[in-house]
DNA sequence: TAGAATATTTCACTATAGTGAATTTAAATC
DNA sequence: GATTTAAATTCACTATAGTGAAATATTCTA
C-alpha cells in the first residue's frame, strides 16, 4: 500500500502545501508529513477527510492499477467463441486486461436461436446492450423479467440475475454488451445457500 | 461511512464468525467486533487486512454506490448530439446515472468529416471504440500518433491526451465508444501547467 | 550570499486504535 | 429448563494515531 505517495504526488499536482491540505481535510500537516512519509498509519476516518479534501475518493487512493496505453485489436485478430449447437457467436472488442473490469463484446444469434442461459453475474456487475440488428428478447431472472428490443434499442440491467437472449425472429440478431464489473470485488462465488 | 456494517454483512454472507475472521486477518475479534459496530474507527491497514480476508478489496469496502437494477432506453427517446457544422452525431446508449463510470456511445461522422479534437481526459479514463461501417482515422497526442481502422476494427486507449477522430472515405463511419471513467476519481481539471 | 518567508519535519504530549482475558449472551444438547 | 459450548461483548491495558508548537529545511528576493 503506498497510500502515502499517492496522496503527496495529488497533493503536489494541485499545487498545494501541506498546510493548505491541513485546513481542507482538518487534519494538522504534522499528521499529513508523517502519513506522507509514511511514518505513520491513518485510520480510514482521517484517510477519507484527506480523499476528500483532494476532491477524490478513498477507493481511488487505495485503488492500486496502473496500466498499458493502447491496444490496436483488428478484426481478423479478435476472439470468437461459437457455441457450435446453437450458432450464437460472442466477438471480444476489448482487450482483457486483467486489472480492467471493462468487457466490449459483440454478440451474434443465428434466427430462431438464443444465447442459453447466463448465470447471475457477481453483485455489482452491470450490463449494457446495443441492439445493431434484429430483435431480441432478453429475459431476466428464470423469467420473471422480459423485453423485447428491436435495433437501435439499448438496455441496461444489474447482471446479478439470470439472464438469456432469445432471438424469435427469422433474421440475425446482432447486439453490443458492455459488461461493468468495476464495481465488484466482494460477494461470494456460489455460496452454500443452508448448511446447518 | 458504514464500513462496519459492510464487514459484518459479509462475514455474516460467508458464515464466518468473529474468532475465525481474527484468525484470517490477524485482527483481534475484540476490535472487529467494535469496528462492526461502528464503535472504533479501524486504521487503513488494518481495514486492509480485513478486506483481504474477506477475499474482497478495501476499495470495495468503501465504495457506497449502490444503485438502479433495469434502465430501458428505446431508439426514439435517446439522446443524440448534433453538430451542426460537422454533421457529427452523438448517441448516448447507456444510461447517465451519476454513480456509475462507464459511457456507451455510437458516434456517426458523416462522410469526409470529422469529430473535432477532444481535449484530454482526467488520467484514468479509458476509451474502447468499435468501427462497425466505414473506416476511420484516429488521433491522439495531437497528431503525435494515428491509426487507420476499419469496420471491424477495435482499438483501446488511455484517452488521457488530446484525441480526434477523422473519416477520410465517402461513406458514413459508424463506431460505438466506450468510456470508462470509473478509475478516475482524483486528477486536476486543467492543471496550470507552470506557475513559478 | 544573506536574510526573509514559507514549507516541511521533529518532538513531547493526548486521544484513541488495537489487544488478551474475563464476562455476558446466544445457541445447541441432553 | 438446566448444562454445555460457542459466539459476541466488555474491560483494563498497551501501542500508536493524531495534535500543536518549536526546530529545521527549503525557496524566494534583494
Amino acid at each position: 500500500m503506498v497510500f502515502g505517495k499517492k496522496v503527496k504526488t495529488l497533493r503536489k499536482s494541485r499545487d498545494m502545501t501541506l498546510k493548505e491540505l491541513s485546513i481542507l481535510s482538518n487534519v494538522s500537516s504534522s499528521m499529513l508529513s508523517q502519513i506522507e512519509r509514511e511514518e505513520k498509519n491513518p485510520t480510514i476516518q482521517v484517510a477519507c477527510q484527506i480523499a476528500e479534501a483532494l476532491n477524490t475518493t478513498l477507493s481511488y487512493l487505495l485503488d492500486e492499477q496502473e496500466d498499458k496505453d493502447i491496444i490496436l485489436l483488428k478484426k481478423a485478430q479478435r476472439p470468437i467463441y461459437v457455441d457450435e449447437k446453437s450458432g450464437f457467436q460472442r466477438h471480444l472488442l476489448s482487450p482483457s486486461l486483467s486489472s480492467q473490469g471493462i468487457e466490449f463484446i459483440l454478440n451474434i444469434i443465428p434466427p430462431f436461436s438464443e444465447s442459453g442461459v447466463f448465470p447471475a453475474h457477481k453483485v455489482g456487475v452491470k450490463e449494457n446492450i446495443y441492439i445493431s440488428k434484429g430483435r431480441l428478447d432478453v429475459e431476466l431472472g428464470g423469467g420473471s423479467f422480459s423485453v423485447e428490443l428491436v435495433e437501435g434499442d439499448s438496455f441496461y440491467f444489474a447482471a446479478d440475475t439470470e439472464h438469456r437472449f432469445i432471438n424469435l425472429s427469422n433474421e440475425e440478431c446482432h447486439y453490443f454488451l458492455v459488461i461493468d464489473s468495476t464495481h465488484y470485488r466482494g460477494g461470494s462465488s456460489t455460496l452454500p445457500k443452508d448448511n446447518k
